[in-house]
RNA sequence: GUGGAUGUAGCUCAGCUGGUCAGAGCACCAGAUUGUGGCUCUGGGGGUCGUGGGUUCGAGUCCCAUCAUCCACCCCA
């Protein structure tokens, strides 16, 4: 049996390759221009960072981690997300401690044990970024209008970004205690799912897709309405920085983040017509993280992109068509194929993309490949040319050809290949 | 994890009710009077028809299992 990629992973090869490297260019240099840096953490840590830093109850934790032992029984697991490892790491080396707030970011893949579909992978990669240590809503502020930027340097127009607050503990508590009244009359109506939901996290049944588990809840407490004064306000200034910076967003009573952590601003961001798996992006602050990690009470912000979800979004945009390299070399006559090797050599350490054939082709053969290649030039060599101390150099759009001395060659060629 | 669809050359796919059904297009390679590309023409390589069983005189074509992909649910990136 021929061994294939294990389900819900896939290779990246070239030409889609290149469609990666675009993406990360955008992504490292926005975050740079907002100030955020790059930090890199291993991708399996201790399980147990996972389950208190994400919260034993959400999904991630509770169905989909690559967990195992190591040779020494120690339990580890695939990183299913980057936040908990930003939070350990910052904690590990007291970064807290100096100049604040921390601003990271990272990418890189993550691994989920899911059912895979378009848009969904088991290994799949994830841009995110951290702010630890501000309370400020207009760090949450910041973090929605690098995401914004981000879509928009990508050219991604047509997302929604969807909002809400889901308060601090305390004020959660209160409208879960609401919410749980609301619902205990009509549990029995409920979806089976929407049950198990309502024992560990009532507010989990809110966002259930399910008709009649939304006909039964009808008329719901809203969250919004529990707010303390203190989350209201925070909220509030949240979405004025916002609403200031041009940044467009869809108050969402509905929207509950899975992870436990989360607490005041939420966000997810929607980009329509990528399949079912829709959403690109999603965040929030996360003020009970790094104490729940053990380290001091600092809070903190954040999202994660998708990055195949980003690049489906991309797919109908531009096709790079940029030359693999600018110059062929082509023999006319194998026995001079060492002075070929030799002028590939010269061009390439001046820095010139340069390849050449190398399964014996016909003079016309490597023509072909030099077409393939979308190459500007060819420099072509044969009898005449050795003899004569030159060689000629084909323009391959022009169909000009020149007949150039071995010393002005590499002049030459980063001549025309500025023209 | 639940339900459904699909799985034939590198890619996109034909192949009706089981018996020249192992094909096409693209891609790749080689030629079209011998030192040169993109068009056209000709030829060529390449497939245990996802895998493993079963039914049958005979199976891509029927049945079962398994793996994988896709869709819906769930959830999220």
């Amino acid at each position: 049996m021929q061994i294939k990629v294990p389900r819900g992973t896939y290779d990246i090869l070239p030409p889609q390759s290149s469609k990666w490297h675009y993406l990360e260019k955008i992504l490292r240099e926005t975050a740079e221009v907002f100030g955020y840096r790059e930090i890199r953490t291993p991708i399996f840590e201790h399980t147990e960072l996972f389950e208190r830093g994400v919260g034993e109850s959400t999904d991630i934790v509770s169905k989909e981690m690559y967990t195992f032992a190591d040779k020494s029984e120690r339990s580890l697991t695939l990183r299913p997300e980057g936040t908990a490892s930003c939070a350990r790491a910052l904690i590990e080396h007291s970064a807290y401690s100096g100049l604040l707030p921390v601003k990271w970011y990272y990418m890189g893949p993550m691994f989920r044990y899911d059912r895979p579909e378009t848009g969904r992978y088991r290994q799949f990669h994830q841009f995110g970024v951290e702010a630890f240590g501000s309370l400020s809503p207009y760090m949450d502020a910041e973090v929605i209008i690098l995401l914004v930027e981000i879509l928009h340097r990508l050219g991604l127009k047509d997302y929604e970004l969807h909002l809400n607050s889901v308060g601090c503990p305390k004020c959660r508590r209160a409208y879960r205690e609401k919410l749980i009244s609301h619902i205990k009359p009509v549990k029995d109506l409920l979806c089976p799912d929407c049950q198990g939901r309502y024992e560990k996290n009532p507010l989990r049944v809110l966002d259930c897709k399910n008709e009649a588990c939304h006909a039964a809840i009808k008329g719901y407490p809203v969250l919004y309405d529990s707010l303390c004064d203190e989350c209201r306000e925070h909220y509030a200034e949240v979405r004025k920085a916002l609403s200031d910076n041009q940044v467009s967003y869809i108050h969402d009573d509905n929207l509950v983040r899975g992870l436990d952590y989360y607490t005041n601003t939420a966000f997810e961001v929607h980009i329509p017509g990528i399949g079912a798996q829709s959403a690109v992006g999603g965040g929030g602050r996360y003020n009970g993280l790094v104490k729940a990690c053990g380290g001091p009470d600092i809070g903190g912000v954040g999202f994660a992109l998708g990055m195949e979800r980003l690049l489906l979004a991309l797919a109908e945009g531009e096709e790079e068509k940029a030359g693999i390299v600018d110059v062929f070399v082509a023999v006319m006559d194998r026995q001079y194929e060492d002075i070929g090797v030799k002028i590939l050599t010269d061009l390439r350490r001046a820095g010139i993309k340069a390849d050449k054939d190398y399964t014996g082709k016909s003079p016309k053969g490597q023509m072909k490949h030099a077409d393939k290649l979308g190459v500007k030039m060819a420099i072509l060599l044969g009898e005449d040319e050795v003899k004569n101390s030159f060689v000629t150099v084909r323009d391959m759009i022009s169909k000009e050809q020149y007949q150039v001395g071995h010393r002005e060659l590499i002049d030459f060629i980063k001549r025309h290949i500025k023209a």
